[in-house]
DNA sequence: GTTATATTTCGCCATGTAACGAATTAAAGG
DNA sequence: CCTTTAATTCGTTACATGGCGAAATATAAC
C-alpha cells in the first residue's frame, strides 16, 4: 500500500502534476523546470525529489545539469497507466495549454541565459 | 485543472483510499465505515465529506441512517477508470485484505449494536 | 412532545507540507 | 586552485490537513 500511496500523494499539488505533463514531451533540465513554474529553485528541486521518490520520474546527470524525464518503468504497478489516463484527462485544461506554450519559449531560450536568470531573482 | 485535482487529493489520504475500498461491494451505512476504520465518527464524516465533493461517491438517507456508495457517474472525467486501475493494483495489499476481512464480519453485525459502540468508546 | 440515536458541523490542537532564502555540494572554466 | 554556476539540502515560516470531543441537527421511538 505504501508504493501506491506514494504515487498518489505525489500526484496530489498541482505543481507536481504540471511538471509531469511538461515532462511528456521529453527530458527537461531543472532550469527549464524553474522557468515554467516560477518558483524558487529550491521549492522545484523539492517536488522532482518527491516525484523520484514516487518512481514517476528518473533524473540524468549531464556536467553541470540535471535532466529529469518520466520514468520508463514504475514500480508501482500501472503507475504509467494511471499518468495516462491523467494526462488524457487533463490535456485541455487553461493551465496546461499555457504551460505548454510558455515550455515552447522556454526551450528555445539559451539555457545559459536562463540559469543565469535564476539567481537574480529580487 | 480543478475537478482533477480534486479527485487526486481526495485520494491523497490513505483512510479515504479505504473508504473507497470498502464501498467496492456496494452501499454501506457510516456507523459500518467507522467501524472499519476505527476512528471517531466526526474524523469518518469529513472524509465522506472530502470524498463526496471529489464525486467520488453518493450518498442516500434511509430514516436515521445515511448510506455512501461509490458515484456511479463521475464528473471528473474518466475518475471512474482511474479508481478501477487503483483498485486492480491495490486489491492485494494487506491493509485492503484486512479490511475486507473485517468488513465481512462488521457487516454481520446488528447495525443498532454497532451504532449503539460508537458512542461509548472511552 | 420528549427522549434516544445517527450523523454532521464546529472549534481546537498536533502534525504535515509548500514555499522561501541561505548555506552546501558538485562540476566547469578561468 | 579559485571562481562561477547548477542544483540540492537545510532551516524557517505560514498554511493546510487529519484527528478528536462537544455541540448541533435530524429522524425514529416512546
Amino acid at each position: 500500500m505504501r508504493e501506491v500511496m506514494d504515487v498518489l500523494k505525489a500526484l496530489a499539488d498541482e505543481n507536481r502534476v504540471r511538471l509531469l505533463f511538461a515532462l511528456r514531451g521529453g527530458e527537461l533540465c531543472v532550469c527549464q523546470l524553474v522557468a515554467l513554474l516560477n518558483l524558487a529553485p529550491s521549492t522545484v528541486s523539492k517536488h522532482l525529489t518527491i516525484l523520484r521518490s514516487a518512481r514517476l520520474v528518473e533524473s540524468r546527470k549531464d556536467g553541470r545539469w540535471m535532466y529529469y524525464h518520466l520514468s520508463t518503468e514504475f514500480r508501482a504497478p500501472s503507475a504509467g497507466k494511471l499518468l495516462a489516463l491523467l494526462f488524457k484527462d487533463m490535456a485541455k485544461t487553461s493551465r496546461i495549454a499555457e504551460d505548454r506554450k510558455n515550455l515552447k519559449r522556454i526551450c528555445g531560450e539559451d539555457m545559459g541565459k536562463l540559469c543565469r536568470r535564476l539567481f537574480c531573482k529580487p
